[in-house]
DNA sequence: CACGAGACCTGTTCGC
DNA sequence: TGCGAACAGGTCTCGT
């Protein structure tokens, strides 16, 4: 589920209304997986975390990050995870893997039904963020940088865009959207990029981020996050159905051990393969 | 350096 | 109906 646009749906939510989690001081904490802890122990993460305030809610990457009194709490959602403030009264229920306990009768509950989700409590959030690359929605991140990077890399790009080290953000989803929108071919050696074509795949991730923000993120399968982006997509999972521009139909290969979904008509590999 | 396979996990859907 | 295989929004590590 939450690639950028989810997580930064998720952040919006938990900072914003009635049931803002911002403010609110940590009264306990539940850990409920251990080993999806990356630092602290266990021990030392419900000592230190107890009784500092949320001062802010905010996003990096695909990371969550809780900024508290004197420390960060991240979190990374993977494949499955979900993070929402529910009154204290509510069951646990069988996925939740963290709860902390706050003032109001509120509880922020990280809930990762495949477990493959991690958290950190670190007094400096660089020490977890540090590898990361430049936010795309990022007004300083131009299409002169991008297209710099991109000739830096003799690989192709679907995974490229997916490295976050090169890019942070960007998952399965809005990789497919991204590349079909701007119309190159995601096998394309990132290096053969020209600069009209490096423009408008910086335009296209863009597009998509935002419109994903927009309508709140992608809903697929049981993982439900209320988003409605899926009845907006254009090539990801619609596998043999026509293409919105075209109508040749929908292609899916597997690039790094990921599902690729590509127009071989609008995304083809032109001259230089 | 780039790529593929395997690991980490649980749940759903598909094909027989 | 049952049952195994394939697949799923991510990332790390290892071997070639």
């Amino acid at each position: 589920m939450p690639e950028l646009p989810e997580v930064e749906t998720i952040v919006r939510n938990l900072s914003q209304g009635g049931t803002s989690i911002v403010g609110r001081r940590i009264l306990a904490a539940r850990l409920l997986w251990p080993r999806g802890l990356e630092t602290p122990s266990p021990t030392e993460f419900e000592q230190r975390i107890v009784a500092q305030v949320i001062t802010a809610v905010s996003r990096r990457g695909k990371f969550a990050l809780f900024h508290l009194t004197s420390d960060t709490l991240l979190v990374h959602l993977r494949m499955s995870g979900d993070l929402f403030s529910e009154p204290t009264t509510l069951p646990v229920g069988r996925h939740h893997r963290l709860i902390l306990d706050l003032e109001g009768e509120l509880r922020l509950a990280f809930v990762d039904p495949r477990k493959f989700g991690r958290i950190w409590l670190v007094a400096d959030p660089a020490t977890v963020l540090r590898k990361l690359g430049p936010e795309p929605l990022a007004a300083d991140f131009s299409p002169q940088i991008f297209q710099q990077r991109l000739r830096q890399s003799r690989r192709q790009l679907k995974p490229l865009l997916l490295d976050q080290c090169f890019i942070a953000g960007l998952g399965n989803i809005y990789t497919d959207e991204a590349l079909h929108l701007a119309k190159i071919h995601p096998q394309r050696i990132a290096a053969t990029v020209s600069e009209a074509e490096a423009e408008r795949l910086l335009r296209a991730i863009r597009q998509v981020l935002s419109e994903g923000i927009r309508r709140s993120g992608t809903s697929i399968d049981w993982v439900y996050r209320g988003g409605d982006f899926q009845n907006h997509l254009r090539v990801y999972q619609r596998t043999g159905q026509p293409c919105p521009e075209c109508g040749a139909p929908v292609q899916r290969i597997s690039l790094g051990q990921r599902g690729t979904h590509f127009c071989p008509q609008c995304q083809s590999m032109g001259n230089s393969p």
